[in-house]
DNA sequence: ATGGCAAATGACCGCCAGTCATTTAATTGA
DNA sequence: TCAATTAAATGACTGGCGGTCATTTGCCAT
């Protein structure tokens, strides 16, 4: 009875090849400018066969994007598993979703254009959930370190670590978005390393959410913050 | 020769009539679900007409967006313009595009649709350029508080006003995008007030950047911040 | 061989951004 | 007052794209 179990891998691999031409079409063009006979042919199959796999064009474009979750959830795991100190791993956070937004650029900006109106009202419930329980198990993730310093009583006890991790993430992730879309008055104006600011920017933020034991022992270990002599 | 003069004025307000009809559909569907018969049924006008004035869809979306950057721009003129000491005013600037975010929605959510490429590859090159020139105006307020601040010695010196406005604005905006967006997962899981939180952002990052006389001087008067007992 | 079944196809539909030949309205000059 | 001229507005039309579905293709069991 090997054969319906061949077909299902098959249809798994087609799925899959389904996503990587579409991801070629998505990067090069983005959600509006692509289209769906361009990415049947980079697929080399019909278009009616990509609505066999997948209900839309958004629900694609979400397929393709879950690929970079993966991408920054195992980032962000290598990143909390080093038996480091815990605002240490939270640093190391920071410094993942860094390299995350460097390396892989481009599944960075397809996540932010999900936000549009054009795809959630699209997307099909099912994948929507998808999205749902991943972001969850990456807040998760990032939460971890921030509990344990937490106990440890490295951080503000009037912050819960979700609140925390809010801030921290947002923090950089406002800044990536400055830097990704590159304003064309900032970019003349600005003769600044923006990534470098976004370092600064991250270890100001958890600094002043530490607690004075903790800035003594930690602070001169926070990434391009060794000039700050406070 | 008044009849030129006449026309022009027309011309005019039948420009404004335009945006504001579709704004009213923009701001109902967004830029992709919004169709321009629509829009010229809202302006009660013919399809054809919109194109005399204005080349695209796209560049009637930054038409509209661009009346929330004045807006803005204006409560930020508000904000640094009262006199009080530069550090308040800074402060001012974070209550000022809390105001913005929360009682124009929907101009504040155009902004950032605008950094799709269906938006960027699309719209034309003066209009881009009026884009950044509102841009510059904004920014140019923003540090003017800043720069002051500096020079009295109340800012750790190693930053320019640039780098100190850009990490304030994109804390307060990566934010907001969230609250925005009320990610499924966050509004479940969060029982916070995410605007206390942001305001808390705020004055965490701009307290880290002041320096020591100046967070002895001013830190009780930042907004929501009463509670830090450092 | 042959019937059955899932996978794949591509012609086709409806919708929409954008165009353009034509119509309508306002202004001028005689 | 009435052509003539010019500017403004129109809406039928086109091309392209997302999505569908009746038909075909190819694989397997009998």
């Amino acid at each position: 009875m090997g054969i319906k179990e061949r077909r299902e891998r098959e249809k798994d691999a087609r799925r899959e090849e389904i996503i990587s031409a579409a991801e070629t079409v998505f990067f090069k063009k983005g959600l509006a400018e692509a289209t769906m006979d361009e990415i049947a042919e980079a697929a080399e199959l019909s278009k009616g066969t990509l609505y066999l796999y997948y209900k839309s064009k958004e629900d694609l474009y979400i397929a393709v994007s879950l690929r970079g979750a993966d991408i920054l959830h195992d980032l962000f795991e290598k990143a909390i598993a080093t038996g480091e100190p815990s605002i240490k791993r939270i640093a190391n956070l920071g410094e993942a979703y860094l390299e995350y937004f460097d390396k892989h650029r481009m599944y960075f900006r397809m996540q932010y254009f999900q936000e549009s109106t054009q795809v959630h009202s699209q997307v099909s419930p099912e994948i929507l959930q998808i999205c749902t329980e991943n972001s969850r198990r990456i807040w998760d993730l990032v939460m971890d370190p921030i509990k344990t310093a937490l106990e440890e009583g490295l951080l503000h006890r009037e912050l819960s670590p979700m609140e925390i991790a809010v801030m921290l993430w947002s923090n950089s992730n406002g800044l990536m978005r400055l830097i990704d879309r590159q304003d064309e008055y900032l970019k003349g104006a600005l003769g600044v390393d923006l990534v470098a600011l976004l370092r600064k920017s991250n270890a100001f933020l958890l600094e002043a959410m530490m607690t004075e034991e903790a800035q003594k022992q930690y602070t001169s270990t926070l990434p391009h913050h060794e000039s700050e002599a406070k």
